[in-house]
DNA sequence: TCTGGGGTCCTAGGACCC
DNA sequence: TCTGGGGTCCTAGGACCC
């Protein structure tokens, strides 16, 4: 059996643990540079506010609505996701965790198993241990315990366990809910006469391949049925294939010198990733986005869109030397800029990852990349002890104008010291 | 004026090899 | 006038997830 636990509201949750009065209030929490409503409490949710809403076009209405927004904090919301994942590893030494507000948990338990009651105490012992509320759901495979999870959701108890026939239940559900059915897939099915997740899942095999759909849709039949058929572990955390750091600007940038601050800073943050993961890259990508043509009037839903445009560089050798790949990417940032235009976003994707020590050690025996690799260690390790961004490379800037905004931010009483609650008895 | 960020997988098509 | 067959690897683009 397969248990997929899942934080409810997970990062307004978050800013109550550490702020009991955001509890039965409206509460969102918006997204970096503080654009958009990322997630919301049950009672902003009943104020009708979506998700994905601008911030700007809420805050005149906040006061009369009595709404509390937060800056996104994901240096609590990371550890508060590692907490989590550690409360569950007391049920099964088997946790895989699949986002930052969910884990499935498979266990080896009879099949008279009283799930119910299995699924209470997994969320009063995350509950007592975390302060996070979450909602359990269990079935034989992950895509049924995600309609479990949220059917569970729905019930006072939080918790559902799918029956071994799950017909009636699959009848009623649109196929878009079904995980891995997202908008233009759902739009396909239904004009292949799927409409509900219980027709997916006893399509024959031919139907699929004589509308072309691609083998994960297979896949996702397969698992409605009770037959798994996802992979063990989705994503590698340890081990990542790609590493993305990107941003909007603050506001937007219009110099060369603000680009390839940005882009070095966000280099920088990747290589920091890449070393924590043990790896090195071969090469990077590196991208920008334009603001939408003067004269549009703003940004529409039709034009706050555009294309991305990126450069692709390959490193001399696999590195995950901050420096080396600092002066690898610096070209691609004015191969990227044109005088006169405006950038609202800029991010570097590396690419080519593989584990340090493997084939690109056979040039560990140059002295520069060896000095480099020394370097960054200590740049780590310095950051670690005293804070990030203690020591930085110059080519990351020090003023940092289109640095994202965060004017709602709450402090890290989990993992800064100076941020640690304090109790007056 | 102001709309996030970070991932994965699959497929088709081109380049290249023998 | 007439020129095979079977592979692999890489990349871009499209889809999905949170």
């Amino acid at each position: 059996m397969i248990a997929l636990v899942d934080a409810n509201s997970f990062y307004v949750s978050c800013e109550r643990v550490f702020d009991p009065r955001l509890e039965g209030r409206p509460v969102a929490v918006l997204s970096n540079n503080d654009g958009c409503v990322i997630s919301r409490s049950a009672e902003c949710k009943a104020l009708g506010v979506e998700m994905g809403t601008p911030y700007f076009k809420l805050r005149d209405r906040a006061k009369a609505l009595g709404l509390v927004f937060r800056s996104s904090n994901y240096e609590l919301y990371g550890d508060l996701s590692a907490r989590i994942v550690q409360t569950l590893g007391t049920f099964t030494p088997d946790v895989e965790q699949y986002s930052i507000d969910e884990a499935f948990l498979h266990l080896s338990l009879p099949a008279d198993t009283d799930w119910d009651a299995l699924g209470a105490e997994i969320r009063a012992r995350v509950l007592r241990w975390t302060g996070i509320p979450c909602g359990v759901g269990f079935a034989p495979t992950r895509t049924l315990a995600k309609i479990a999870n949220h059917i569970g959701k729905r019930r006072p108890g939080g918790v559902f366990a799918m029956p071994a026939d799950p017909e009636p239940l699959l009848t009623k559900l649109p196929v878009e809910e079904v995980w891995g059915v997202g908008r233009r897939l759902a739009e396909r099915m239904r004009r292949a006469g799927v409409r509900d997740a219980w027709t997916l899942a006893t399509r024959p095999p031919e139907f699929f391949r004589r509308h072309r759909f691609a083998v994960t849709v297979e896949r996702t039949a397969l698992e409605l049925r009770g037959v798994p058929a996802t992979d063990a572990d989705p994503i590698d955390r340890e081990n990542p294939q790609s590493i993305n750091v990107s941003r909007m600007f603050g506001r937007p940038a219009t110099e060369l010198a603000d680009l390839e601050e940005a882009l070095a800073a966000h280099a920088s943050a990747a290589a920091e990733k890449l070393r924590k993961a043990g790896s090195v890259a071969a090469g990077a990508n590196v991208y920008v986005q334009e603001c939408a043509p003067p004269g549009t009037g703003g940004w529409t839903d039709a034009n706050w869109w555009t294309p991305f445009l990126s450069a692709t560089v390959a490193f001399p050798a696999p590195t995950a030397a901050t420096p080396a790949i600092l002066a690898a990417i610096r070209p691609a940032a004015a191969r990227l800029f044109v005088a006169g235009r405006r950038y609202r976003r800029s991010g570097v994707l590396l690419c080519g990852i593989e584990p340090a020590g493997g084939a690109a050690d056979l040039f560990a025996g140059d002295p520069a990349e060896t000095k480099e690799a020394k370097l960054s260690a200590a740049l780590d390790a310095v950051n670690a002890k005293f804070g990030r961004g203690t020591v930085f490379l110059a080519a990351s800037g020090t003023k940092r104008p289109w640095r994202m905004k965060r004017d709602l931010l709450s402090p890290c009483p989990t993992t800064r010291w100076s941020d640690v609650l304090v109790a007056k008895c």
